[in-house]
DNA sequence: TTGTATGCGTTATCAC
DNA sequence: GTGATAACGCATACAA
């Protein structure tokens, strides 16, 4: 039976409330009287007891993180730095799926049991502006939305710059000297504020290398997973005319598409080049390696954490929009192998 | 101002109890009662406050996975399946990452902050018997050992049976005609369980094929990642005679070794044969994809959750240990890029 | 500077 | 079957 504020109070001859002082910290007591308490709470090996706190500050001290499924690279990795950001201002962090379908991700906000076991939310899963809107006005607790990029000011925002992201990227291969370039991410629902930004900075860096974009050349993924990118690739070559590159929107996707492009017996990058968004460890190592964009997922984990938790402090801080940098990275499925060998060890 | 049980109770003419009664499903409740109380519910939007019942019940329904880093592959897969299994039995999963060193796994157990937050520990870090004793001496707290294969009846396990694996790993090796065979993966530090058991089982292999061990085939890998796995290739070659084969004690060492044997300018499997143990999505979709040792991590996880709820509903449970079924996966990396293209999705 | 008393929202123990 | 009331462990308004 753990030790209570009372027996720490009675053992060491004191009020309660001098012990709860000398916990919380409080300046004004005695030497005297601090170590007196001290000494009590090692003795009887006390610990608070954080539920109580809880109870009577409302504070839980945990941030839940909402992501599609963790165990895509890209998730994992933001988890992490979520976690390590969040244990250094003293949050822990409680990790909720939405699943690819994110039928659960209203229900987080309304449903009966998760509401007060966080005192606020980053939030980072695909999400459509509707949805988004009917969650904001139903919830009142603190939030952060990762990942999407259409600030309106209703809330604080963290991420990259989507437009100019796909733009650099398409850039990239057409300064290559490449003409055909497909795209391969576009959801099917065009609802979603991410693939829709990403076509457009994509068409717009054809259309200012003066190439008229090519419908056929835009492929929908049903999710951003390694076969949705598979599948993908291979319908692009059911077409008469290859294409001599593509974007994807996702390492991920990238990487299906690369293996799905050597399946059909065409080498990357001398046939086709190929470029995702992301920058996951996979890509480092992949053969050929993966160009792509990278994305400082430390930096975008730490801002999220840091205005979540000054919202928590200060519910009225205005929104705040944070665009996270973001910086091109050819390797070898762009440049070709023999660029060099594996540069960088993850 | 969320609405209090005692709102309800006001509002539906009833006292305290009877509401309590209806929230908890409670059975001997009238159904007049009962539609007068859930009317109230309704429309007062009332939901329980959870800290409060967890004050109350000693429950938080919370558990925790306790892991090295969560966006290992095998971890952030692990995480997702746990989480899930978890959200089926009513309870959430907090994250902890104990780091690639292992110095926050005992303040874990003993630390203030986090022992009553949660109801159970499912811990799955690197972790050598001796740190292992010491913590569950101090804690009393029910946990469930993850992916160690050493069961004392101190507490439970699931694990696959390590020896078992790596003996398959290497026979497979063995059957296709290798006799150099290296390992890849043991650990400098012999005290860690799970790598000492694959190094027995390879051995063992060996052995039993009449092949003698060479020490010098064995290299030990600081951590499990794919730069681990990278610079233990290279070093490998610079011996003076080449091995046929490697068996990698992670598909993340693997990988890993993959792209150093290609830097090389090694051809796999023609000049080396490659396996690793896991199977991650990454295997499938590499080039070439890689033959593994399959875990069923969605069995592997709900196994562990639901010994962890059984071990919290009752701690005096006998511990017992589960075997988690592996099987082999042969793909191109040992068997060739002839014998078929990608076979799977994942 | 320290002690006393009250309440956070729930569940559980007792009567009725 | 239902109603009052204590208690979970802590923090704070108020009093001293």
């Amino acid at each position: 039976m753990p030790a209570t504020l009372r027996d720490v109070a009675t053992h060491a001859q004191v009020s309660l409330r001098t012990v709860s002082n000398v916990i919380r910290g409080y300046t004004h007591v005695s030497d005297a009287m601090r170590k007196k308490v001290m000494d009590a709470i090692t003795e009887l090996d006390y610990r608070p007891n954080l539920v109580a706190r809880t109870l009577r500050t409302g504070r839980t001290g945990v941030l839940a993180l909402v992501v599609p499924e963790i165990d895509l690279p890209y998730f994992s990795t933001l988890a992490r730095h979520v976690i390590d950001a969040a244990a250094e201002l003293g949050y822990r962090v409680m990790i909720d799926q939405t699943g690819p379908d994110h039928d659960t991700e209203r229900e987080l906000f309304t449903s009966t049991d998760r509401r007060m076991l966080f005192d606020g939310i980053l939030f980072a899963p695909l999400v459509t502006k509707t949805e988004l809107d009917a969650m904001t006005i139903t919830s009142s607790i603190p939030f952060v939305l990762l990942g999407e990029y259409e600030f309106d000011g209703t809330f604080d925002h963290v991420a990259i710059d989507n437009f100019q992201a796909a733009y650099d990227a398409t850039s990239h291969l057409i300064g290559l000297g490449r003409t055909r370039i497909a795209a391969i991410g576009s959801q099917p629902d065009q609802a979603y504020a991410t693939p829709q930004l990403r076509t457009a900075g994509y068409q717009q860096a054809l259309l200012d290398a003066g190439i008229t974009p090519d419908p056929a050349l835009i492929r929908p993924a049903g999710h951003y997973r390694r076969s949705d990118g598979y599948e993908a690739a291979r319908a692009l070559l059911e077409a008469p005319e290859h294409p001599d590159a593509v974007f994807c929107y996702s390492d991920l996707l990238a990487i299906g598409a690369l293996r799905g492009l050597d399946d059909a017996g065409l080498s990357v990058p001398d046939d086709i080049a190929v470029i995702g968004i992301d920058d996951i460890d996979e890509g480092v190592y992949s053969r050929p390696s993966l160009s792509t964009v990278s994305l400082d997922i430390p930096f975008i984990a730490h801002q999220a954490v840091a205005h979540l938790v000054r919202r928590i402090d200060d519910p009225d801080t205005p929104a705040e929009e944070v665009v996270a940098p973001h910086r091109l990275m050819p390797r070898e499925s762009t440049l070709g192998a023999t660029a060099d060998q594996k540069t960088e060890a993850a």
